[in-house]
DNA sequence: TATGAATGAGCATTCATTCAT
DNA sequence: AATGAATGAATGCTCATTCAT
């Protein structure tokens, strides 16, 4: 990284920190009102208004700046989900809020959903590997809440990482429709929604005896 | 002249076909091994081992090409999907093998998962929505089954479309997983998880009464 | 030159013939319909109805195509205009004669004045030189029948190559405005024009006495 | 931002028109060493002996490169003809000047002549029309001064547009003449030959009396 | 002869990155 | 630090020409 000798030890930093977060807020900007193909260095500099060079003065590469553009655009939300998540309250609950927060991060800055988005496109290419260390993290700690459940006797045998993932991906779809779909729902609602499909069926309760897959079974391909 | 007379009257077309086919499989190896940026119509020519200029006599330029892939890579999954969910099963049944198909599909040809996730980056940008029609479309079949179990009493009231939306991405999040956990979970062992989860969670069994969430609410940022 | 031997002395030749015509003719309506730009080997082949790869069993490549196509639109125009030069009129007629039947040709085939603009276009390009071989003769010609004039007196000494070009170029100029501006003149009228304006213009009369640009000669930037 | 402020008021300017400047005479030179053809982005770089893409930070695309290449070629040309039509001379005066100028703005810049041919080019396949705009001008002011001409009397009764075309292409073909057979005669004498032709051609004297044509008429194909 | 699939050199254009000022 | 002119590799696409059938 760019290790910088301040000759003043706190304003420069502040000064930066203030380009680089302009520089980002620019791409998120650009990205939103002409999608991704209209992310060039060029316009991200005309949009803060400096020079296409100043801005390698902040970022190495192309690469580096989308990569922090979208670590800042959701590293709060997913501080905010740790944190949730190794509270207090009970992992039904966590599960809920989790869920209500994931749900109101979103629809309070609309724009970051690309970034989401974004995220999966690159994240597939580059390391080989198809998500984030972030979402891997996210997962893993909704995984151990799962467990958790599990062990209290709340939820029912079941493997917490595919459950987890399954839980996720629910929030994420669910933020993606109700952006689709302008239709008034508050948030409690939906995520209560969530919660509610989720724990329910990973709840300790009966299981419900599908066995009619079984007779399905003959018509494969 | 346009009229052809093949000396074989299936040849022909069999062999087009063919060299379609492998232009497309071109397209979708470079998209896996090496990701969307590498997909320039000079290196899916030089992996099928013909010359630039031949892509162009099958397709009339990339947007076509990267269409047809994506469209032909799909199609089969959600011809299967679209009987399944058109058939005389009980709206149970029918998600339960539904999420088996999926999972059973992309197990088959993990490489076209890459698609799937292809397909939501170019809807996102190309039309200004979000998601592709064949998504769209499945999503509003599921949605109408899920109305079928409502009414049949076998499932509680729900928004079918949220509902709909949720199920399917958890398939989808589901094949994700499959495929960065290469533990040896049966098809049928996660299909049936899938649809255990979903179908009790939307079962319409008593509901579970989380109030804690009106708890959190003062925590707000 | 591709020389051919026919099977049958007289047949072969009339069919081939009656092919170059065609392509040419093909040429001919693509090179007005849709501009220079829109002529590719594919769409002549197409517009005549044979296979690209026919059209060089022809011609040996574009060039030698374009370049017949032009001489043979040309050609008859050009003997037309030998002929009567070579005849029998006095210079004046011979000239008037030559406008009238220049701009008769192409009233009659308005397309192929395309044509001649294209000429001056390659022939630039081409041999280094500005002018067709066709077009270098021609002004040799009017250039001697009036050379005729000047020594039979009718015409005054005035450089006979120089007074070819400006009567040659205003025939041509002619042609170029009555396909512009469709009002109703007739090619009589305008052939008489020209010949008007350019016998009394190199008529023997005496001279106007224009002194007047050495006043201007000051002015000189 | 785009504010500049240069550190001498006029030199980023003188700069930036120095390097214009440049790479539309290295289109000229091309133009005329290579044809019309050879004009590549890439040639053009090249002779300048810059790079492909600093072209672009100068014009748009190639088309807007020829387009000024075309109107800065001709603009002083058209410029001073304008002024002289404008004058104060007497019709027969302007004309015989116009002639002058036309042959000598070309006698010290022989390149551009390949320029005035290559406007005749695009102009027709782009507007579909035949001529540039600025070509259109001249005539309708050469037109206006013959009309002049006519209503004093000094020239007869003629269409003055048809006129003022032979005038101008009298002038254009003289220019070609002059650089195919570089003889020596000067500007001043061929000059004075086409106002001496042009003038006499159209002058209020008696009319010649060729009724011949009628004879012919019984010749046509 | 005729075909038309295949070729590949060639072109205009874009854009991340560098570097002299 | 900041600039922005310059670079040139890379890309999508065209089209004259060839050649196996």
């Amino acid at each position: 990284m760019k290790t910088r000798q301040p000759q003043h030890p706190t304003e420069p930093t502040l000064w930066t920190n203030f380009k680089r977060q302009s520089i980002q807020e620019a791409v998120i900007q650009l990205m939103c009102r002409e999608g991704l193909k209209s992310v060039t260095m060029e316009r991200v500099a005309q949009e803060v208004g400096i020079a296409k060079g100043t801005i390698y003065l902040h970022y190495r590469d192309k690469q580096q700046l989308l990569d922090e553009v979208k670590e800042s655009a959701l590293a709060p939300l997913h501080a905010r989900l740790h944190e949730i998540l190794g509270g207090d309250n009970s992992p039904a609950e966590k599960l809920e809020i989790c869920a209500n927060r994931h749900l109101a991060y979103f629809d309070e800055r609309k724009e970051l959903f690309r970034i989401l988005l974004y995220e999966r496109e690159v994240a597939r290419v580059q390391g080989g590997r198809y998500q984030s260390e972030r979402y891997r993290r996210l997962v893993r700690e909704v995984s151990r809440v799962i467990a958790e459940g599990i062990e209290e006797g709340a939820l029912r045998t079941i493997d917490p990482e595919k459950a987890a993932t399954l839980f996720v991906e629910g929030c994420v779809a669910m933020v993606n429709y109700r952006l689709l779909h302008d239709q008034g729902d508050s948030v409690d609602q939906d995520a209560r929604m969530i919660a509610n499909v989720f724990l329910r069926g990973v709840s300790a309760a009966e299981d419900l005896s599908p066995t009619f897959v079984a007779r399905q079974k003959v018509r494969r391909k």
